[in-house]
Order: structure tokens, then sequence, then C-alpha cells
DNA sequence: GCATATTTGTCCGTATGTATA
DNA sequence: CTATACATACGGACAAATATG
């Protein structure tokens, strides 16, 4: 029996999860509803049926659920007993606390380069740089948002650390469910195409504490548009 | 059927699982499995067999899979495919980089008390002092490491950021699996005692920045102490 | 407030594929 | 290489909680 209604961005789900054929049948799921969910196709706040989904993905419920713990740990799917999971709707409590921790680690993994940066190491984070004014030049608003995240993402792969890595990639994760809030998102994304190049260019000379300092109010100002969004959302 | 090898800590397993009847089962499994991990019953190593545990706790495979995820995510367990999960042997590496966000966590909020710390506020901090100095006296070394976990956890919360919580959490349970590497635990954690009830005195006088230099001296002198015992477990 | 329908939580049995002795 | 043990994944079933009328 075939689900009557169909929306857009179910359709094209059940050739993805098939497409792949590494690594675990959760993961390949939890994977194609990642991308879903951070591109907004599924808006926070929307349920995800299980009936729904094990029906269009043709897997498992037990194997739907595991995809379902993946993401609930990543942040982006919050789980309640009896009622099934959701997209999470980011407060702004959750915004103030997301930030304080992305500044807490990048401006400590910034500080931690005095001295020791191999100049190649931070070819990624020119390959991000101009992946993002290429995107900018173009319109692709979403795309420089990508790439902004990228940058930050590999900006904290300079200190080394495994957790790190983690930690930042879900709280990269988590801050893009709140984009969605914002109805501009080149509003959102355009300043931070050329402070990314001042930020890397501060890091090739070696000017570390200026870099922090930089990056210090690049996330104020960042946190402050987002929780402008976020609060004029619903009053 | 029922297992014919049965070790000593499988037995009380069984009881304890139906004990509580709060949340769910995976919750309740996994409850039981962390305590067991922590105390070193299950030593860095050792495999958890599905079909083993299904028939000594009486849960279904997917309850107990669920369970395992819940502790892999907490670091206390790490899946292979196809192989299994086990508990996790630190290593050196891992230390360096547990201690490495501890200190920039924990240093992070020790100096963002600045100016504006009630003092009520310091109460489990206290009462965690008073545990640890208490089980000194009586020898309960391993009264004395959770009690300092819990100190350490208990200041983090001091910054009223949910993430930060949840991250200590995760780091102080995996800190705990390369307890038992070290031979004495007395050595491991009375210097501590004295140092925490200096460090929340520091805090009590509002010198955070002075405790915030104690703090990093007492995480460095303490991951050089976890250092030499796991490099020396084996050549 | 109550009864019903829907959805989730949990468990079982089995088939298939993978790793290791 | 074969055999065994085990993890992965599936589908069905029932109980329990929630949502709906």
């Amino acid at each position: 029996m075939t689900t009557t209604d169909d929306p857009a961005w179910l359709r094209a789900l059940a050739h993805e999860v098939r497409l792949f054929d590494r690594s675990s049948t959760a993961e390949r799921v939890a994977d194609v509803l990642r991308s879903r969910i951070t591109e907004g196709e599924l808006p926070p706040g929307s349920r995800l049926s299980e009936e729904q989904l094990v029906s269009v993905l043709s897997v498992s419920r037990n194997t739907l659920r595991e995809a379902f713990r993946l993401l609930t740990h990543e942040g982006l799917l919050v789980h309640q007993m009896h009622r099934g999971v959701f997209v999470p709707e980011l407060a702004a409590d959750d915004l103030v606390d997301l930030y304080r921790l992305r500044c807490m680690i990048e401006c400590d993994v910034v500080r931690s380069l005095e001295g020791n940066l191999d100049m190649a190491r931070l070819r990624p984070l020119h390959d991000d740089v101009a992946a993002g004014e290429s995107a900018a030049q173009r319109g692709d608003w979403v795309a420089v948002g990508t790439a902004n995240m990228r940058f930050h993402q590999h900006l904290v792969e300079l200190a080394g650390s495994r957790r790190m890595n983690e930690v930042t990639a879900r709280l990269l994760a988590e801050l893009r469910l709140a984009f969605h809030a914002v109805a501009s998102a080149q509003r959102l994304h355009e300043p931070y195409v050329n402070r990314n190049r001042g930020l890397l260019g501060l890091l090739v000379t070696g000017e570390v504490e200026r870099a922090a300092k930089e990056l210090e109010e690049y996330l104020h100002d960042s946190r402050a548009e987002l929780l402008d969004a976020v609060r004029s959302r619903q009053p």
C-alpha cells in the first residue's frame, strides 16, 4: 500500500537511500534525513512519522529508529516519549548557548596557533573562502552559508583535536536550524564572506591575537543577527 | 536456555534492570551498564556480547542496541561494524585531547564568573568537597574520585550552559575509563581533595584569575599522573 | 469527560551477510 | 577453505500512550 499524499521532499528519498552502499543502513538513512533537515526542506517543528518514512524509504522501523537516534544525538531531532521525533525549533536561549561554545572553542583554537602554524594547513580555509566568494558572485546565498560553516569547521580542525571537531560539527549543525528563521539569506551570510577573508589574512600573517579579537566581534554580530530573527519569529 | 558461564558482574544485572521503572527500557539498561563500566567491572577492551546480555537482562536485541547507542554517544562504548561493541581503551592521545577540552572549558567557566557570582550557587561545590574529605578519611578512594568528578561537573554548571554541561559529562565519563589503568587510586585522587578545597576558596573570595591559573596547574598535574599510568600500561 | 483511532514502545523470530577460528 | 559465531536487517505482533472526534 503506497501513501496517497506524497510531498515533494519525500519523492527523491527512496533512490538516494539505495544509492550509497557504504556503512550501515541506519547511517545512510540518517545521512539522507540530515541533508533534508539542514537544507530546510523539513522545517523546524515538523514531525517525522515513522510509518510514512518506513514506507517511503523501504526500511524497517527498527532501522529507521536507529537513524532517529543518531540524529537526535546530533541535535537535529528531538524525541518526545510516545509522541515521536520532531525537527527542533531553536529558542533564543539555545542560540546564546550555541554561540557561547562557538566563541570559546574557536577563539581558543586561534590563540593556540601562536608560533606553530604551518601555512600548508590553511589550504582548506583558502578553498572555503574562495567557494564563498564564488557563490556570492552568482547570488547563491545558501551555498555561501555552507561555505561559511565549512570555513569555521576547518578553522577548528587546525587544533587537531578529535573531540573539538565533533563538538563543533554538532554546534554548527544545530545552528543551521536557526538559519531558516531568517527571511533574507543574503543579509545573513553576505557580510561574512569578506570577514572570513580578513580573518584568514590575519592567520597568514600570524597575528593570532588580533584574529581572536576579530573573531569575537564577528561571532557577536552574527549572533545578534540570528537573535533578532528568532525573536521576531513569534511573540 | 540460560547461559552456562555466568561471571560475577552479570549475576546482579537482571534484578537491577527491573528495579527502576522510570523512563524507557533502553535507558534503564544503559544506566546499569554505565555504572558497570565506570566502576571498572567491565575492563577496557572487553566486548559486550549482544546474545549474552539479551538473555541475562531479558530485553530484546533492539532495546539492547538502543542502550548501546546511548553509551556509544557518551564515549563509554565503541562500535565496530559487524564486530560488536567494546569498552574503549583510552590511548595517550585521547587523554591529551580530553584534558585539552577540560582545561578550555573549566578555565573559561571560572573566568566568566568575574563579578557576577552568587555565593549560594557554590553550595553543590561545598558539598562535593566535604564528601571528598569524608571519603578520604575513611580511605574510600573510589568515592573520593567520584566526589572529585562531581566537583568539576558542578563547577562547569555554574556557567549555566546546557551544552557545556553535556560535553563535560561526556568528558568526565570518558576520563574515568583511564582511572582503571592507575594502580593506586589513593595516589590518583588524594592530592586533589585539598586542591579542590583551595580552588573553592579562591572562588568564594572572588579571585577568579588566580583560580583559573591554579586550575590550569591542577589539570596539568592530573594529566601527567594519568599519562604516566597509561603509558606504562603496555610497552 | 469519554470512546475510538492512530502512533509509538517493545519484543520476537528469521534470514542474510560478515568476520574469525 | 570451511565452518561457526555473531551482527545486521526485516516484518509481524501486541501493549501502551497519545491524539481526535
